[in-house]
DNA sequence: TCTGGGGTCCTAGGACCC
DNA sequence: TCTGGGGTCCTAGGACCC
């Protein structure tokens, strides 16, 4: 058996930890440059905020009803995730975590009657040691876990946890499941669905596995598989993520190239540090920016550069030089950019790097440095030492006036908080 | 005026091979 | 007039997830 535990809106919850005033009151938490809704509170789902609504299409509610509103704050919630993570790893086994807020684990280790008591004690010691709420589902198969983990959240009177364990509860589960919550059923395929006249997932679970391969191919069938109650959804982590993103969209366009090199400077740096973290290198590399695909009423410029980089590398002097002449070559002047990012792929392990006969780069030297300027950003803080073609002017290109302090991670923040 | 960021997997089609 | 069959690899784009 599977059980999948799910944070309650997270991002909200965690702000909440540390205001505790804020409890039974609408709050939600922003995307970048405050622009979208990424997490809301039962208070304000029940005023009808959807997620990812803009914010300025919703600013007289918020300000009519009081919504209290959060940039988002992602080192607070990657902190409080961890602790999460950790109790649970801490008395399971088998344990996978499948995103900042879920993790599936097993329980098998428990007698079958115990299970659903040893997953509420889990949810009383998360509340308790953490602050977070959260919701466990147990079944058989990891989609049906989820179903399950939705009628936890749904209903008080499960405590937190709901199991689906015989085909009676399996099929009184599915009946009253919308097939679009389902997981691994998107928009379209829940408008090919709904076309053929169907809208449960029990619906779906009994047609035929031909019905379900022909409608939606391989990942549709494994998806019916998993609604009756077969696992064959592996979704262990790679040991290696196999590419990397840094994207950021812009508070206002910017045409100015030296402004866009120094943004593309620090995404190029960001990227190369994790890639580091992962002891792996970065075969290409690619370069985008582009104009808002909102303002139809301007023209529209997409522009994007591969490299192909030849030798391997995570050397962020290296990828940044590469990155800034690829951006060169492809810029243009006047176009109003409003997002852009640089994106590492074809990612290998160190040891992997195949050396070029003609290379002229000094890379154990260049490798030394690069360890250098790690241990300093570790120990001091990040951007403790920066390039200086990512820090070429002062601008500001991002917006968020709602940001709440580094409770956990930030010393100045927590001597603050101390102090009140 | 104002609309996020970071991933994975699958498929179809083209290039290429014998 | 008639022009095969089978395989691999790569890539772009779509769909989905949180």
């Amino acid at each position: 058996m599977f059980a999948l535990c799910d944070c309650n809106n997270f991002f909200v919850s965690c702000e909440r930890v540390f205001r505790p005033d804020l409890e039974g009151r609408p709050v939600v938490v922003l995307s970048g440059n405050d622009g979208c809704v990424v997490s809301r509170s039962n208070e304000a789902k029940a005023l009808g905020i959807k997620m990812g609504t803009p914010l300025y299409l919703i600013k007289q509610l918020v300000e009519r009803e009081g919504v209290v509103c959060f940039s988002s704050n992602f080192s607070l919630y990657g902190d409080l995730s961890d602790r999460v993570m950790s109790i649970i790893r801490q008395h399971t086994s088998r344990f996978e975590q499948y995103s900042i807020d879920e993790c599936f684990f097993s329980v098998d280790h428990v007698p079958a009657k115990g299970q659903k008591a040893y997953c509420e004690q889990l949810v009383r010691d998360i509340r308790r040691g953490v602050g977070i709420p959260v919701s466990i589902g147990i079944a058989s198969s990891k989609t049906l876990a989820k179903v399950a983990s939705k009628y936890a959240k749904k209903y008080p009177g499960y405590h937190g946890v709901c199991e689906i364990r015989t085909d009676e509860q399996r099929v009184k589960a599915l009946s009253a499941f919308e097939i679009g919550d389902v997981w691994g059923i998107g928009r379209r395929a829940k408008a090919k669905l709904t076309a053929a006249g169907i809208s449960t997932a029990l619906q779906f679970a009994e047609r035929s596995s031909v019905f379900a391969r022909n409608m939606l191919n391989k990942p549709g069938l494994l998806t019916w598989q998993e609604l009756r109650g077969q696992d064959v959804i592996d979704i262990t982590e790679l040991p290696m993520k196999q590419s990397i993103t840094t994207s950021r969209t812009f508070a206002t366009a910017i045409t100015e190239q030296p402004l866009l090199e120094e943004q593309i400077a620090n995404f190029c740096a960001h990227c190369a540090r994790q890639l580091r973290t992962q002891k792996s290198v970065a075969q290409q590399l690619l370069v985008y920016a582009h104009t808002s695909p909102f303002r139809t009423d301007q023209v529209q410029h997409y522009l994007s550069e591969l490299v192909m980089l030849p030798v391997a590398t995570s050397n962020s002097q290296e990828l940044i030089s590469y990155a800034l002449a690829a951006f060169r070559r492809a810029y243009r002047q006047g176009v109003l950019y409003k997002k852009a990012g640089v994106v590492l792929l074809k990612i290998i392990p160190e040891e992997a790097v195949v050396p070029d006969l003609f290379d002229v780069k000094d890379r154990d030297r260049d490798k030394r440095l690069q360890r250098v300027l790690d241990h300093i950003d570790d120990r001091h803080g990040k951007r403790s030492v920066i390039f200086g073609s990512q820090m070429t002017s002062e601008k500001t290109v991002y917006k968020t006036e709602h940001k709440s302090p580094l409770y956990t991670t930030d010393l100045r923040d927590i001597i603050t908080i101390h102090a009140n």
